[in-house]
RNA sequence: GCGAAAGUGGCGGAAUUGGUAGACGCGCAGGAUUCAGGAUCCUGUGCCCGAGAGGGUGUGGGGGUUCGAGUCCCCCCUUUCGCACCA
């Protein structure tokens, strides 16, 4: 009896949760798989994004069970963050009392799709049985040095009333609100990410299976720049201006300088005049950001000496220069270099060329309107001149050495990271600052330090500034009255290890057991939106780096595999409120049941492209779903009924193959491809075949009986990753009593996987000009002469020479031919 | 501007190693069943010509390699995404 499916999910998921199916052991024997989407933050309500995200994990999580593995497949809560403070602001009600109705509504959610997941292990990472180790972590940075403090300009978002990391940066506007952000000073801790940017650059070679747009773009994040630093004297004081370049070779076309406006250390060197035109462009600069593409600048009145020619050089403040990369200023080589150009042309500033093409096609770059950037032979150069630029530039490097004037050098475009925010609803930062001591970190006996609950939200700062008792604590080192840190950790450090917590969820002593850390790490497969590619992915890696020196983990990298989801569209546009176009997921449920819109939200797309929800595509996905139960059952009554004895018939026999080359192509479709959409197609195919052979067909002998019998415990295996509870039901029917999310993936049969008749093409010159059928093994000539003897192919032959015959077995003929002759 | 990915019927998408383009699904058309609607079942469905057999044409555009190109090479167009004065 195949129940409704209201019925039945609501049942199965009830005894799933019963009998622990998905619990896993941490001592089981099989091989460990740890299968893991990317965890949501409570905002409210699940939306179509998670479902496809977690159907997708689900199904392959399901997959892998059903091949014997070990699948640890854990879900928890990314708590933590500004929405809560925003609601709390908005409905006068606790961040944490908002967070935690989010959380119960959404595991509600969760539980109603019938996701595979071990929910003993369930983690919200605004406990402080969470953020304590958190908490130790950075304790043991700060004690390595990877945790430091320093007053510096940050990004200072306005409405979110706190710092931004680089990353949470886009377009000089806030990540999150949108708004533009501010430059501010303000003391902050940092952890050094840059330490780690030559591994997190180089590991990413051996991050084979994540997408190369990912890769790519964390690459260009990390931004390595090979070059030198040359030193320059600074005419009539006794300071250098320093600048980093990635093209020493040029040296001997530095025609001027130019610095950020915004070194205000040089201002002192400049006169009234020169120093008030500085800080004009300086505040134009600010003002508009970099949205200003036209060059600007002014002189400083200030003069560098070159380091080998000994001449002197002017100095300019210049709107391109950028004040946070390399040393905020630069040599300007206007004849190689297109802004440098720019900049000289607008300023009436000399050109001096350097390098020509190797092979004399462009005698005078001068003439060409433009900076010439490309590879080629020295001139003007001194002693360098027709020396190739490359080698040029390594043995002007040697001189700058020599002289003391400069050394080769890398920079990097990705700075350390800022993790001190000022919001209330975050994991507090466990140090004390004392007058006498200094910094002082909270004692790990002492922790964790509680984010305080007695507090009121009002938008204004800070909830934990004005909270006295927290505020106020007796210094650790000496015991006379403290401060404790107000500013909480950026929300993106709970993300950078709950991976690693998930492994060991209710230890209270550690972060996780290193046995446990080398039983499942790394995640074998990672599942999320690709708007994670730079902040989540590339903070995570290095959370891990730090884990791996700290001793909790032995892995250098935490995902293998990454599978970046495409979005959830409709009507040509990302689900989301303010279009009003947002499909609700409990709906979906209520009216086609969590298995048809999962089969659906996998069907139609592939899943690391864009989805395009049509309601039209549920209800065919709600066909599929009937028929098969109405095929299903009918064939139970066939097999349970007397039939003649006898062998199957051609139909029933081709039935059987493409129950076992189903099978073959779904294992691989998933398995190895990790396209779910012709997986899920492969079975609607068998079940068109299974369908007519009965309808159209029926059985008629005892072989034909039998191939069904051979069906019916395969089917609902096959269906099981993608619509678990139906799968349950079906092979309930069958009679089993143990869970089909516990069988094993079926095997084909390979005799079975080879048609005995296939359809052969054959072509005239190229053109299908026939269709036979033969053994896929018939040999060469066979396939000739019985390609000849097709009429219209014959037609074709008739007028005309065949001068050569090519040979596909089992696939294709091609008779090449030229008009006259016959054959 | 630089970098990456993509462009296939009315629509979502298949085609895995250069070998029968359009699997599977939606939609649409015709039929069966039905008082009717819905549901279900069957048949058809790239475009053009043809009663049919069959022919022509066809994977953004143009060229090329090949017996054979959606797939490989060159040029161009469009879209999406990422980076964007990184010296």
């Amino acid at each position: 009896m195949i129940r409704p499916f209201a019925e039945r999910e609501t049942a199965w998921q009830q005894a799933w949760d019963d009998a622990r199916v998905f619990a896993v052991s941490d001592d089981a024997t099989g091989q460990a798989t740890y299968v893991l989407e990317m965890f949501p933050y409570p905002s409210g309500r699940i939306h179509m994004g998670h479902v496809r995200n977690y159907s997708i994990g689900d199904a392959l999580g399901r997959y892998l069970k059903m091949q014997g593995r070990d699948v640890l497949h854990p879900i928890g809560w990314d708590a933590f963050g500004m929405p809560a403070e925003n609601a709390a602001i908005a409905n006068d009600r606790h961040p944490a009392e908002w967070t935690y109705e989010n959380i119960r509504t959404m595991r509600g959610q969760l539980k109603k799709l019938g996701f595979s997941y071990d929910w003993d292990r369930e983690i919200a990472t605004c406990r402080p049985e969470y953020y304590r180790f958190e908490q130790q972590v950075f304790l043991e940075m700060l004690e390595r040095g990877i945790a430091y403090r320093r007053k510096t300009r940050v990004n200072w978002c306005p409405t979110c009333m706190t710092v931004l990391a680089n990353e949470q940066v886009i377009d000089d506007r806030c990540w999150r609100s949108d708004t533009v952000v501010e430059q501010k000073e303000m003391d902050g801790w940092f952890l050094k990410i840059t330490d780690y940017a030559q591994e997190l650059l180089d590991d990413l070679d051996k991050l084979d299976e994540w997408p190369d747009k990912v890769r790519t773009m964390q690459r260009n994040w990390i931004g390595r720049s090979d070059g030198a630093t040359v030193h320059f004297r600074l005419l009539d004081a006794d300071r250098t201006l320093t600048v980093f370049t990635t093209r020493p070779d040029t040296l001997f076309g530095v025609t001027y300088m130019a610095i950020s406006p915004e070194r205000e250390d040089l201002y002192d060197l400049m006169d009234e005049q020169a120093r008030a035109a500085v800080i004009a462009l300086r505040d134009k600069v600010r003002a508009d950001g970099f949205a200003e593409n036209e060059k600007a600048g002014v002189p400083t009145g200030l003069s560098v000496i070159h380091p080998l020619t000994r001449q002197d050089i002017p100095v300019y403040a210049a709107n391109f220069v950028l004040a946070d990369y390399g040393t905020g200023a630069i040599m300007a080589v206007p004849a190689h270099d297109q802004r440098d150009y720019e900049f000289a042309r607008q300023l009436g500033i000399p050109v001096q060329v350097v390098i020509v093409p190797p092979d004399g096609s462009i005698d005078d770059v001068s003439q060409l309107g433009q900076a010439y950037s490309d590879p080629g032979t020295m001139v003007n150069s001194g002693d360098y001149d027709g020396l190739a630029n490359v080698e040029a530039g390594k043995r002007i490097v040697a001189a700058l050495v020599d002289r003391g004037a400069g050394s080769a050098e890398v920079q990097w475009r990705l700075r350390d990271w800022g993790v001190s925010r000022q919001r209330y609803w975050g994991a507090p930062i466990p140090v004390i600052y004392c007058d006498d001591c200094g910094t002082v970190p909270v004692p790990v006996t002492d922790l964790p330090v509680r984010l305080p609950e007695d507090v009121r939200i009002t938008g204004e700062g800070s909830a934990l500034v004005g909270h006295d008792a927290f505020v106020n604590v007796d210094c650790p080192s000496c015991g006379k009255p403290a401060r404790r840190e107000t500013d909480t950790f950026d929300t993106f450090m709970e993300s950078s290890w709950y991976f690693v917590r998930y492994l060991d969820p209710r230890n209270e002593q550690r972060l996780a057991d290193p046995g446990l850390a080398e039983r499942w790490m790394p995640v074998d497969h990672y599942i999320g939106g690709v708007e994670h590619a730079v902040l989540h992915l590339l903070y995570a890696r290095f959370f891990t780096k730090v884990l791996r020196d700290l001793g909790y983990v032995s892995c250098d990298e935490p995902f293998r595999h990454l599978l970046t989801q495409g979005m959830v569209i409709k009507d040509g546009a990302k689900m989301s409120k303010s279009k009003g176009n947002v499909v609700d997921p409990d709906e979906m449920v209520a009216r086609y049941g969590a298995d048809t819109t999962r089969l659906f939200m996998l069907f139609a797309a592939p899943p690391e492209k864009d989805l395009d929800w049509q309601e039209q595509g549920v209800e065919g996905m709600a066909r599929f779903t009937g028929r098969l139960e109405r095929t299903f059952q009918a064939t139970l009554e066939i097999a349970a009924t007397d039939l003649p004895q006898g062998d199957s018939g051609a139909v029933f026999a081709d039935l059987d193959r493409a129950v076992h080359q189903t099978i073959a192509k779904m294992t691989e479709d998933i398995g190895q491809r990790l396209q779910l959409n012709t997986a899920i197609a492969a079975l609607m195919e068998l079940l068109n075949n299974w369908s007519h052979a009965i309808n159209e067909t029926g059985a008629a002998s005892s072989g034909d009986q039998q191939v069904l019998r051979d069906l019916l415990p395969i089917v609902p295996r096959l269906l099981a990753p993608f619509a678990p509870h139906l799968a349950e039901e079906l092979w309930q029917a069958l009679g089993n009593e143990s869970f089909v999310a516990r069988a094993d993936w079926p095997v084909a049969d390979p005799d079975k996987l080879t048609a005995d008749v296939v359809e052969i093409a054959v072509q005239v010159n190229g053109k299908l000009r026939g269709r036979i059928h033969m053994a896929p093994d018939a040999d060469k000539q066979a396939m000739l002469d019985t390609a000849r003897a097709d009429d219209n192919v014959a037609r074709y032959l008739a007028d005309s020479q065949v001068v050569k015959e090519i040979v596909v077995p089992g696939k294709l003929v091609n008779f090449v031919v030229r008009p006259g002759g016959g054959g």
